[in-house]
DNA sequence: CAGTATCCAAAGGGATACTG
DNA sequence: CAGTATCCCTTTGGATACTG
């Protein structure tokens, strides 16, 4: 590989993280994801438990962006009450390894704060 | 493994990931960190230039950020003009598979959507 | 070059109340 | 239960100009 390829994918993967983060921005998207990715089916009260501080309007609007981009499904459930689950489309679910790697990095980072 | 114990994984792992996007928070601190991982060592002005949209401003208060939490080490070197070079720290280095995962997930969402 | 300072508009987001 | 609506304060962040 010449260094101008090199230089071309460097910017190419820069490209890619940007577009990859536009999608994933917000303070809780990924929370969100991981929510529902840890528990494979997830209804929406039981998100806004998982992710610790979030407010129903916020659920409300983050879900509905992660639905427009493909990365969940939304499901109306026939119960009474109404109840809606979420899953991960097969979009969502490639998150999947990114998600255990940062959730590890968490853990160490955790680690490292506490003890400094 | 008890299905409580599964439930205490889940928390675990739910608070591990909003640790983790605590420090990785911002709209340009992932893309900070992949410029300068790419690279290895990276000037402020070349950040700049890398991440396409942010302002001075805003690298300077991310990278201010990411070095409190340990992430990257700020080095100014003797130049004239001065110059300042980015590293990661050993714990930023270990964010590289996650962004390597994520420069590709972000590869395939393009043409996902591209294609639709 | 690598920032800082200031001004200001827009977006984010919490609290609370309400609806089907 | 799963949202929506409103109010309103806080944070984000762009543009521009300036400094060592």
């Amino acid at each position: 590989m010449t260094d101008n390829n090199c230089v071309q994918d460097n910017k190419g993967n820069m490209m890619a993280i940007q577009d990859a983060m536009y999608v994933l921005n917000g303070k809780w998207k990924i929370a969100i994801i991981s929510s529902i990715c840890y528990h494979n089916k997830r209804r929406f009260s039981d998100i806004l438990n998982d992710v610790v501080g979030i407010s129903n309007k916020m659920l409300s609007k983050e879900l509905k962006e992660l639905e427009i981009n493909k990365l969940v499904i939304r499901t109306v459930l026939d119960t009474q009450p109404i109840s809606v689950q979420y899953q991960l489309t097969e979009h969502g679910r490639s998150l999947q390894t990114i998600i255990n790697n940062l959730t590890d990095w968490g853990k160490t980072h955790r680690e490292m704060i506490i003890s400094t």
